[in-house]
DNA sequence: TAAATCCGCCTTTTT
DNA sequence: GGCGGATTTA
């Protein structure tokens, strides 16, 4: 298909500062990787063209249009990336300018909970009750986004100063980082070292970024500062789509940047009129925002199927019912998705999808084939945390959350009460705990067994093929017998041991690559352990967040979950408030090619309990025409 | 020292 | 209804 006249103004215009403003379904993606192909035909080299998303997810789409377009050989010659694991790379090469060597770890934010928890602890005495985190937490990643110091930061209370100060020397004496200071790190780094700023920029003379109604100021000051030399910075967004407002996001970055010129992209190409026309309806209710005209021109179609099961298990089993149908019809199980407020959702539709039973040339089936996308499962589970930390232990010594954490795993008699008195050694004399330890080594023989294993480990993983060396570890550290002896049940066992031999494999994989970089890429990205011993575009039924749905587009869509409480969420009104949540929902809406189905509960199980739900406030701004209320049980 | 039990918090969304 | 952490019990 042929580009449109703005598209095309927008893959053209390669100099200077372009704002490209994309309603949804505009054909975004599209554009950014034309215009891509469009500057290596003009003679750009790929290596210089810099394209940075959001999410893991935009990227990989992006990256797999691009070489699908130009061809994998050149394509991959082109950085596409999210922010934060392009400040990885950046500061994985340069991080010793500012006092940490380049094993540092990356904390995630279980590892951030946990050190928190830990300094407030200390600051506030054992017995001390501990206070609500949430806010405080909420204000260390706001001055983070900014690049704070705890002098520059506004805070409401000293105990959130005092206890940012405390982290930033906590995280520089781990040798650790985390994921707001990865940004806020790259842009010390390259204010204080022009030098190096200049590097970058000569390396990346053309500069894109995806869903800029998302930066948040840490963000947007790297952009400005990458672009600084050449001005060639090209931001592709829309502020309807701005959903991150809760990571700090700012939506004035996109509707006050400085542009040299300005493309509007309004034609909606993905959606049926009628989808359109509802989420349009929809995101009206708006006061904050750009009025714009999106339109399109495909026709009406079929309506809106709106229905709503008595539980939270009828909802599931009536989507599955009608992908089953979908299915029949022609469709693939990878055209359509389950989208959903927030990832606990997802459960019952998995259980759904794995129970289903469906005919295939005239044979029954059972179980529908599925990718649930984001949620924490794999990296989240004990046995993969514990091999991490092992790993990262071995990576950077410093790293004392790790270190914490595997010291008596699998046991080896190293008890809290001595560990403490270790601890405390290693806080007085502000020695790092791994220090104290191989002084130590010679009061006990499981500590002198456990520096050597480290030791040995650490020589041992200096050569590849890693894979090999953490089998070596896992033997070595009896993993599974510590798996035997820990779990009671004989499938449970079974499923750990798999999930174990499945990190190893995932270390297979990471071939070429060092110890870190496979470490980094697991915490930067979730999917990786999983993904990368399964293949990347298979035919299954995608289930995600709306937020992770962002930028992805799909001929059948289901809403699930849309009551009150789930959409809006209780929790969004005090933070972000009711607009963010309508844009979430309009982001979700967008997705829709074809076929929309909107469902919702009567009751629903919460945390153990079933109570009843009322539907979100949202389904009564789409127009009746749109929609058709349907049974559950009822095929339209 | 380790197993057993209890308690509280949790579930917003991503990197 | 599950998990991590703390407290109690063997």
């Amino acid at each position: 298909m042929k580009l449109n006249e703005p598209q095309e103004q927008a893959v053209h215009t390669i100099k200077g500062r372009v704002l490209v403003l994309a309603g949804a379904g505009s054909g975004k993606t599209r554009v950014i990787v034309h215009r891509i192909a469009h500057l290596i035909s003009r003679g750009v080299d790929p290596q210089s063209i810099l394209g940075l998303t959001f999410t893991n997810k935009a990227a990989a789409e992006m990256r797999h249009r691009l070489e699908s377009l130009i061809g994998a050989n050149v394509g991959k010659q082109v950085t596409l990336c999210t922010f934060h694991s392009f400040c990885m790379q950046v500061l994985r090469k340069e991080i010793e300018r500012l006092g940490y060597t380049n094993q540092f770890s990356l904390y995630d934010e279980r590892d951030m909970n946990r050190l928190i928890q830990q300094l407030t602890r200390e600051m506030l005495g054992h017995d001390g009750e501990l206070p609500s985190l949430g806010p405080t937490k909420a204000a260390l990643t706001n001055a983070a986004n900014r690049g704070q110091t705890a002098e520059e930061g506004t805070w409401h209370d000293s105990f959130s100063k005092d206890l940012y100060g405390r982290l930033t020397s906590s995280l520089r004496a781990y040798n650790a980082v985390s994921f707001d200071s990865l940004i806020s790190l790259a842009i010390q780094l390259f204010e204080e070292h022009p030098a190096v700023l200049e590097r970058f920029q000569e390396r990346y003379q053309y500069l894109m970024i995806d869903e800029y109604q998302d930066t948040n100021p840490a963000q947007f000051r790297l952009a400005e500062l990458l672009s600084k030399k050449y001005q060639n910075l090209c931001v592709v967004g829309d502020d309807d789509q701005s959903i991150y407002g809760w990571r700090g996001a700012e939506v004035k970055n996109i509707l006050n940047f400085k542009a040299d010129h300005t493309i509007k992209l309004e034609q909606n190409y993905r959606s049926t009129s009628i989808i359109l026309e509802a989420a349009n309806a929809v995101i009206r209710n708006n006061q904050n925002r750009y009025d714009k005209k999106l339109w399109s021109a495909n026709q009406k179609d079929e309506p809106i199927e709106v229905f709503n099961a008595p539980t939270d298990i009828d909802e599931a089993n009536a989507v599955i019912n009608r992908i089953i149908r979908l299915h029949d019809q022609g469709l693939k199980w990878k055209d359509m998705a389950i989208l959903y407020r927030s990832n606990a959702l997802s459960r019952q539709f998995e259980v759904a999808l794995m129970q289903a039973s469906w005919q295939k040339e005239g044979k029954w089936m059972r179980g529908i084939p599925y990718e649930v996308f984001g949620g924490l499962e794999f990296s989240e589970r004990s046995e993969i945390k514990d091999l991490l930390a092992y790993l990262r232990a071995i990576a950077n010594p410093l790293d004392q959350e790790a270190l914490l954490r595997i010291i008596n795993v699998p046991r080896r008699g190293i008890s809290d009460a001595y560990l403490d008195q270790l601890t405390q050694a290693n806080r007085s004399s502000n020695t790092p705990l791994w220090n104290v330890l191989e002084k130590a080594a010679g009061e006990k023989k499981a500590l002198s067994a456990f520096v050597d294993l480290m030791k040995e480990a650490a020589l041992r993983f200096k050569t590849p093929p890693l894979a090999d060396t953490l089998t070596w570890l896992i033997d070595k550290i009896n993993y599974k017998k510590a798996i035997e002896e820990e779990v009671k049940s004989e499938k449970m066992r079974a499923f750990k041991w798999e999930n174990v031999q499945e990190c190893v494999n995932a270390l297979a994989q990471e071939e070429g690559g060092s110890l870190q970089d496979f470490i980094a890429n697991t915490t930067l990205n979730r999917q990786t352990m999983q993904n990368k011993s399964k293949k990347g575009h298979e035919d299954k039924v995608h289930l995600m967040t709306f937020h992770s749905a962002k930028g992805l587009e799909f001929p059948a869509c289901f809403l699930v979950g849309l009551e009150d409480g789930i959409l809006p969420h209780e929790k969004s009104m005090m933070q972000t408030g009711l607009e963010e949540e309508r844009r979430l929902f309009y982001v979700g809406i967008t997705r829709a090619q074809k076929h929309l189905t909107l469902s919702m509960a009567r009751t629903r199980m919460r945390m153990g309990k079933t109570s009843p739900t009322n539907p979100s406030r949202f389904l009564f701004e789409i127009p009746k025409t749109l929609y058709k209320v349907a049974d559950h049980k009822i095929f339209a």
